[in-house]
DNA sequence: CTGTCTCCGTACGTTTCCGTACTGAGAAAG
DNA sequence: CTTTCTCAGTACGGAAACGTACGGAGACAG
């Protein structure tokens, strides 16, 4: 047993991961590639290491807004852990890099076999569920500058480095504004010197400030996660 | 066995019905009555029959919003069904009326001993997930009509007749808007012949056309109930 | 029946963000 | 090296919703 850069994995009895670990297989992910699309059979489940993950609400054509953001601290197919196969949203590689899959229907298989584990995952989807009703409450009341700040927070908690490549269009589709919004709010950021930002990516220079900027719109999915897996 | 008013326990096999039903306490529910306090041990799992209750994510002191709202088609509880026995949000009353409920340590142990139940009652986690997120959509991208007809429309499923009680005051803190907003919003459906407004009161005329104005807001998690539950 | 309280209608100036669109700068392709 | 393409910065009028606040109307208690 190695230990895994993938935080939920790491937490896992060993029990749990002995039997989890014969059915994962590594895989290199790039950018933009779709991982579960909107009422669809999800074929995979995966836990990213390096990879990060959107999970998108869809609906027409036209209207989409990020409801998550999953990386290295959990995993992508809540609804197989559900009793269910396929979600009416869009999950996709926001930021590429590696992650250990498994077929969902071996993992579906595992999952009976070891309530223990399913319990375990489960909690993570409580996690998740945090991340989205917090993403509804920060939709609903905060301003941009806000908004913007508690994204690239999450975004920097799930990367090695202080650098998220990312364009202002990219962004902008995320948090379901425009381009220029996004635009005018990180150069707002840079002259305050929170961060660096240059042709498609952003670098954290000052975390904290960042944080005080957020307010209380970021951390509570933070708390259950320490809370219920670390 | 009765036929419960309770479409997920209606929904039941025969089996985990009568394993539940040992269990089961009717209780009539006042409006405003917290079943779910933040990060306060949840006693209970309710069931609701007539009543309807909010769930709502809070912050600090002052920011809050509706995450989703919970009826005759579900459960409160979530928590207890992902391995936990808390939540950062706050769960109360919306709908003062009956409802049936289950001590959640008891509960615990029956989802252990069958898990059948626990997953039954796991597909509900991802209509109400699919829920929730669709309140982020909503909240980031729909103007405060749709959304206030999406609320409508959510109450109106849940309710026997075509009156929900409710103040403007309380709809704003739902919706995380001004109470003025709400005033202006409603006095705007009324003129249209949509609904009518009492003091205290909204009464659904025209179902149909509010649908229309609430777009594709509003069906995603219903169409997650019909596939999973019913 | 009168006073009090809750709830609703309305108003006005202000903020935030939108829609649209033009321009320049950096990166990639020929 | 030049063309092409993507991405970022800026501008302007307009819509949506805000904060605040005043007054009236229905409900309820004494």
């Amino acid at each position: 047993m190695t230990k895994h850069r993938n935080r939920l994995l790491a937490a896992l009895p060993a029990a749990d991961l002995n039997l989890l670990e014969a059915y994962l297989q590594p895989i290199q992910l790039e950018k933009r590639r779709v991982l579960e699309a909107p009422n669809r059979t999800i074929d995979y489940v995966y836990f990213p290491e390096t990879m990060i993950a959107s999970v998108v609400a869809v609906c027409g054509r036209e209207e989409r807004i990020e409801i998550g953001l999953i990386g290295c601290e959990g995993m992508t197919g809540m609804p197989v852990l559900m009793d269910d196969q396929r979600t009416p949203h869009s999950t996709y590689v926001q930021v590429e890099g590696e992650a250990l899959r498994v077929e969902s229907e071996a993992f579906r298989k595992l999952l009976a076999q070891s309530p223990s584990l399913h319990n375990r995952l489960l909690r993570f989807g409580q996690v998740f569920t945090a991340q989205i009703a917090q993403t509804a409450l920060a939709n609903g009341r905060a301003k941009l500058e806000q908004r913007l700040a508690r994204w690239i927070l999450m975004a920097h908690d799930r990367t090695v480095a202080d650098v998220v490549t990312m364009t202002h269009e990219f962004l902008a589709v995320m948090l379901g504004v425009r381009r220029a919004s996004v635009t005018v709010a990180l150069d707002g950021f840079e002259k305050k010197g929170v961060i660096e930002a240059r042709r498609g990516s952003i670098t954290v220079v000052d975390r904290k400030a960042i944080e005080r900027m957020a307010g209380h719109f970021y951390g509570v999915p933070e708390a259950e996660f320490k809370r219920l897996i670390a």
